[in-house]
DNA sequence: TATGAATGAGCTTTCATTCAT
DNA sequence: GATGAATGAAAGCTCATTCAT
């Protein structure tokens, strides 16, 4: 008694939410049905509910908890401060790559961002602050360490963080746009940015 | 003949498309309600299907009209195809730059195909044949004859045309997002973005 | 002038009626829309209010119009009234089954006339004076006259002669029925049907 | 556990299928408003469709429904088969007037067939299959016995079977176009159908 | 005469939300 | 806690009808 029984209760809440992230994402905010969410959630649309206020609700809690294991993951410190600002960019370019190319959850997570910004701006500075500030900040901070000492050109912050991070976001709205009906070779463009933005495109100048 | 009876009605269909739009920016495909839309545009619901199907075909309608001119400017060549590498991608990035930063309208026709990818698909391939690949085809060539010449150094392409120009959509992207939330100086952005590429971080290299 | 586009004027609102006859047919009184009528006629929704009030109008009108060719035609004497009656009821039966078995059109008249009996009743009473009844009267009269001179056996009437009647009207609902979805062998139906109204089922009774 | 709700739960769909019969009836499947359904069944438009799929799975569910006691009642053995031919068809032909001069619903599920068959020619064959053809066929098949014991004239069959319902079918249409507004005297009808098929209009054949 | 753009009431259908059980 | 029958307020769409031209 409370074995499994309790623990499908606990789960309650997270399945519905997986559900919801699910048809959310395949149909957006006002196209989705909470009967579907409910059925794919294996429960009845009274259940939601009975966890959640309303639709819009649930819709915010969907995308606040699913991003939660990227805002983590996006929080660890990165592997090699020490290491010059050429390993550190590979580094760093890598793992936010890697949320990029092979997450596709925090992919459209985003696109749920965009297409309802104008629903939910309080969720999308949520987001932002949670999730793209710290690493655009880390990038501001080292960028300016370098510069300070000389090792990289002297370069305008925070813009410079921004337009050096641009290339990643770009792909990853391209992917949204064309989920696999365009060939994207997604490792020589992430080469090529890494290049790009070490040496520029003008030869030794 | 042709009064002001016939004058109005050569205008409804593009009265009707400019309400769309707005309405479209404003609440997203599904939660747009054609009632709306007519009485933006000054007629009754009735009307609207006398010149268009039905809302999806409505909203593809929009979309298709309204990129019109944009196609037609990103079309236009650009001023001076003789000017060194850096004089070109000065002015292309500036270009490009204009109708991301001045031009809402096109920065929300963006939104509504990101938003909707999932449920018009054609159509995000068709604006994007349109639109962005002109875009990206011009600049690769350039590249592709700058780097026979030896005017840069080698890079990989199509993808170093691509991230070139990643900055500029994400650019777009964050304005989208933000709308007027956040502080993003935009003119130092597009400085920094052309340096950048330019150039590249490492001093000298 | 005046020649063929006066001729074609003259012609308008029998072909509306003709057109509206095959919607009515097709699709029944509520579902027929007026726009298909239109089409179908080669003129435009605006052309049948000026020849015809309202949809109903329309409806009564097509009715009446096109069961002018059958009302004539039953009304016609038929060809032998000093036949015995064995001859003159298998004339006169033959004649009957004409319209039922070979013209689709006044088939389908009954039809559109019980599907919409609830909506136009005055209609269905006119039809039946002008068409059915008359059909029966004079089978009453035959038969009367023939009962008075003990030709035949005694009969109540008038219900003998809507009995003696009945099977073909039968015939006319399964035909409407089954479409051509059934096999219904009618030269047979008619020949069972003389046969038994002559001679019943009973052997020399 | 099983209170008032419970109950009136379990009769729902059996009362919104009454009422819709009597729609139906009323105006027709086209014009039948889904509100006046609702109305009359004490529920709202929402309702119906938590039971039915849609106004045509209504409109067909009310047919079959509706049907069933119909065909029950006609499944049932008819009283005396050993009877002779006589009394048998007497037997015969007064049941089944019962359903069609007492049974005004069974009458006015035809009217609906009849009139809808365009669009329902599937339930119109899934009705005479259960309800038309095994009075037929059981008809057939005692005439065919009959024939082979040389107890009555010989006849074509199936056809002569039809005949000799066909007066039956014609009273049904007949009663259908006229409501109340004419004199119809059924039982002298029943008794002039009886006395014609047994011994035909020819004395002493 | 004839057109066809425009209307607007009304239709079927959907679905977030509630609440008795 | 959980259910699911029921609601009711729309929504998309249709179409008979009108009327300026």
């Amino acid at each position: 008694m409370g074995g499994i029984r309790a623990r499908r209760k606990a789960e309650r809440p997270g399945e519905i939410l997986e559900a919801a992230f699910e048809e959310f994402v395949l149909k957006g905010f006002a196209a989705t049905r909470l009967e579907d969410v409910a059925a794919r959630a294996g429960v009845t649309k009274g259940t939601i509910y009975f966890y959640f206020e309303s639709k819009e609700t649930l819709f915010a809690s969907t995308v606040r908890e699913l991003s939660k294991p990227t805002h983590a993951a996006l929080a660890e410190e990165e592997s090699d401060r020490s290491a010059d600002i050429q390993a550190y960019l590979q580094a760093y370019l890598n793992r936010l790559y890697r949320f990029i190319v092979d997450d596709q959850r925090s992919r459209e997570i985003l696109r749920l961002l965009i297409a309802e910004a104008g629903r939910f701006p309080e969720l999308v500075d949520e987001h932002c602050r949670a999730c793209m500030d710290p690493v655009i900040e880390r990038l501001r901070v080292r960028l300016q360490d370098e510069t300070a000492h000389g090792r990289i050109r002297p370069v305008s912050l925070p813009e410079a963080a921004e337009v050096v991070l641009g290339p990643a976001l770009a792909l990853n709205i391209l992917l949204l746009m064309f989920a696999n009906r365009r060939p994207l070779d997604a490792e020589k463009f992430i080469a090529a940015h890494l290049d790009l933005v070490l040496h520029g495109l003008l030869p030794g100048s």
